[in-house]
DNA sequence: ATGGTGGCACCGCCA
């Protein structure tokens, strides 16, 4: 069995707790993170190699950053999407146990109509363009991260409210429907058709994770070979218990795969 | 209710 995770940490160093504690507990074959807010220098390998794992990290002062965490070797590892973007760290992927992970933080886009609206739909159709350039969707793969987008009305609290916004705007959506089309499974999805779903919750709405009032806009996205053998998904709400939670939370994937 | 969250780096930016 092949256990698969995503989490937006909002800053590895402030939430290193809450990890630790959560890898200890969940033991996840891969992890992958966004939002480390660290630059290489300074992040806290320590931790994860005394709780068995290794790290792949890209990151940078104070935004973005991710992580590939692994109990597993991890080779090949890359570091950019393309040669523009490379100063960027939204994006890291490594082969790990026969199975490329690639695994992302999609730009959040501000606001419709925005230079950063225009330049999170530019990353994401060259992040689309990537995959079917380098993979085959016959072949095993996982695609995961913080796309920051909400794909359907039932992925959002509030569709009225929100539709035709960032994240959740038809020309966004239309790119995530596009990765599927090309032959991705929305792995969460597949096992839960209902809505109210949430893995975000936005810090400056008051009490929206009590309330629930959430977005699902983290993925574990795989190609039909590894999809098929996915026997369960979960969100974990647990680590909202600690002292400073993240505006996202953990979302989890079990594929019968021998590791 | 003219405020209200959170992280980081710096006195504002990004989510």
């Amino acid at each position: 069995m092949m256990k698969f995770s995503t989490f937006n940490t909002n800053s590895i160093r402030a939430r290193l707790p809450i990890i630790a504690d959560w890898l200890y507990r969940e033991s996840p074959d891969v992890l992958c993170i966004q939002e480390t807010k660290v630059q290489d220098k300074d992040f806290p390998t320590g931790p994860f190699e005394k709780a068995g794992y290794q790290a792949l990290y890209r990151g940078q002062k104070s935004y973005n950053g991710v992580a590939i965490i692994s109990k597993l070797p991890a080779s090949q590892p890359q570091f950019n999407l393309y040669r523009r973007e490379e100063e960027e760290a939204r994006f890291i992927s490594a082969w790990i146990s026969n199975i490329p992970i690639i695994n992302v933080y999609v730009p959040q886009g501000y606001e419709v109509g925005t230079e950063k609206f225009e330049y999170k739909l530019h990353w994401m159709r060259a992040l689309l363009d990537y995959m079917k350039r380098n993979f085959d969707p016959d072949f095993p793969l996982l695609l995961a991260g913080d796309f920051n987008v909400a794909l359907e009305p039932i992925d959002v609290f509030n569709p009225e409210e929100f539709r035709g916004k960032v994240a959740f705007h038809p020309d966004e959506q239309a790119i995530l429907w596009e990765f599927l089309n090309w032959g991705l499974v929305d792995i969460f999805r597949k096992h839960q058709p209902e809505g109210g779903h949430y893995t975000f919750w936005d810090y400056r709405i008051p009490n929206s994770f009590k309330r629930n009032l959430g977005w699902r806009i983290d993925y574990i996205l795989a190609t039909p070979p590894i999809a098929e053998k996915s026997q369960r998904v979960w969100i974990d709400t647990q680590p909202r218990s600690w002292e400073k939670p993240s505006d996202h939370t953990f979302l989890s994937a079990e594929f019968q795969i021998d590791v």
